[in-house]
DNA sequence: ACATAAATGAATCAAATGTATCAAAGTTGC
DNA sequence: GCAACTTTGATACATTTGATTCATTTATGT
């Protein structure tokens, strides 16, 4: 039986941690450029991943492929399939030539955040994020980190999951510390993490120490090789790519409401009516501008 | 110079019907499977198209390519751009399940979140942004604000910013109050205020108070009736509508990004010197994880 | 520390690949 | 009908390819 391109990413996701220094350093490459697999030959790949050329060789061996060949015959199915179905997308991001800085500028942050996005909804696995809505609504607690830029996100996540969910926790530097707030999490936690590369070494801290505790460690980056990866249950990827000089945070916005939408409906009245009852309070209180 | 996979493709529906009986079966193979091309020998493509092989090197050459293998490329490039500018996965084949209401959500998000994204990139006014991005550039001190959840994305403009701008201040409530933050605003001064409606009440007194002292009042929201509207010197308007029970920040996200890149790159190299600088700090306090 | 095992890369070889060549077959214009 | 031209496919060949081998380096356990 011939192996799916699915399994075979799967697989070697999870084996890449334990991979030699140079197996890792093909098998990164793989995971970043399968077309470059498809579409190369071993050689060049090699070439492009630094490595003699039978390492590659071996990365295939390694992953109980018959022959480098066999490999590449999975990822060349996977084009194939691809290509055939969108085959008229392919060429479809143009950069219509600006006539200022400044639309060029915007121009090209166009195309790549539409494009991240539209990946991001074509190709996210339906099912995968319905279990992980599932666990996330059946943690005991559900912990959110995100450190530098993510951690406005990591925050939005908590503050809107809490208008509805009370035991969701947010986790913090408070007084440069974070231990007391994860000591206590346990397999009947979900810990959401959000760290594009490269990671923010405190949130793959608490990733680590939640996956050891047989907690489920919900991933959100944007690489395979992410050492976030490393200790993640469940990933969850999106693009952070910019022509900025920072990394952008949209498609991962995206995916972080799409997470929210559907925790909220799948918990349905409930989340509504704890809404709409945080709004009346807020009313009431005071926290809107009155409307004129 | 070098054909894009588009130009390639049409140049070759064009010809086809002008081509001769050979050329004509190899041109439909092609067309119709262009994948093949970009991961198959060309052997194996001819022997698919049912060809002798010296006939595949002669409809690359009747395009005008010099050998079969610089057409081959432009096909290797159109598939490297798809499976590796946008991270990892390249062939995706999706159950989707009869009865999935998640398909709906995620449908009805994607149209509402690329239309707002579409609709803010080609309607926003350039040389308005210009200009406020001129007035952020110059002015004595920013302050930025948000409540509730548009706290996040103020946060998050402001972490970004202040990586280049020290003299950047998000306004925050410490201690149940806001007043000593703001009580030196003047007209030297920009804040940027953020809130979507219904607008926080705390937002609003922010940008009245400024704006009463004769600062620039960058408003972000929703709609020009938004009570933020009222004290705002310059409005950028983008939707925050989304099929959920909460406002989507996806298309304010881009915004804010959009605002990031331009003043980044109207800074030029400070802003690039400033952010490796930082990087550089970050890795030797050791606040990413390192590279395995 | 040593011995054993694992990982690595240079060298090698047979198989395949892309291109050039050229003779045969087919087409066109007069 | 014939000459000039184009199209076609078998063959040949230098190059590149994937896989193997083996000596060397590096890691591991005792």
């Amino acid at each position: 039986m011939t192996k799916s391109y699915q399994e075979t990413v799967g697989q070697l996701t999870k084996a890449y941690p334990s991979l030699s220094k140079q197996l890792k350093k093909s098998a990164a490459h793989v995971l970043e450029h399968p077309g470059d697999v498809a579409t190369l030959s071993m050689r060049q790949v090699a070439a492009r991943a630094d490595v003699p050329p039978p390492t590659m060789t071996r990365l295939a061996k390694s992953l109980e492929f018959e022959t480098y060949n066999a490999m590449r015959d999975v990822y060349r199915g996977a084009i194939e399939e691809f290509s055939s179905n969108h085959s008229s997308r392919a060429g479809e991001l143009q950069i219509t030539n600006g006539t200022s800085d400044i639309e060029a500028s915007l121009q090209s942050f166009k195309n790549t955040t539409l494009g991240s996005l539209t990946h991001l909804f074509d190709t996210i696995d339906r099912q995968h994020l319905q279990q992980i809505i599932l666990s996330l609504t059946t943690a005991r607690k559900v912990f959110v980190v995100g450190m530098h830029a993510s951690h406005s996100l990591a925050n939005y996540l908590h503050y809107v999951a809490s208008t509805s969910f009370p035991n969701w926790q947010l986790i913090t530097h408070k007084n440069g510390e974070l231990a007391h707030q994860v000591e206590h999490i346990n397999a009947d936690d979900v810990v959401v993490a959000i760290s594009p590369t490269p990671c923010a070494a405190d949130t793959v801290r608490v990733a680590k120490l939640a996956y050891e505790a047989g907690a489920k460690v919900v991933g959100i980056t944007d690489t395979r090789t992410a050492p976030l990866a490393t200790y993640s249950t469940d990933l969850l990827l999106t693009s952070a790519q910019s022509p900025h000089f920072f990394e952008s945070y949209v498609a991962i916005a995206a995916l972080v409401e799409m997470i929210l939408g559907l925790l909220m409906a799948d918990s349905e009245q409930l989340a509504i009516d704890n809404i709409s009852r945080l709004e009346r309070r807020r009313n009431e209180l005071g926290e809107y501008w009155p409307d004129q």
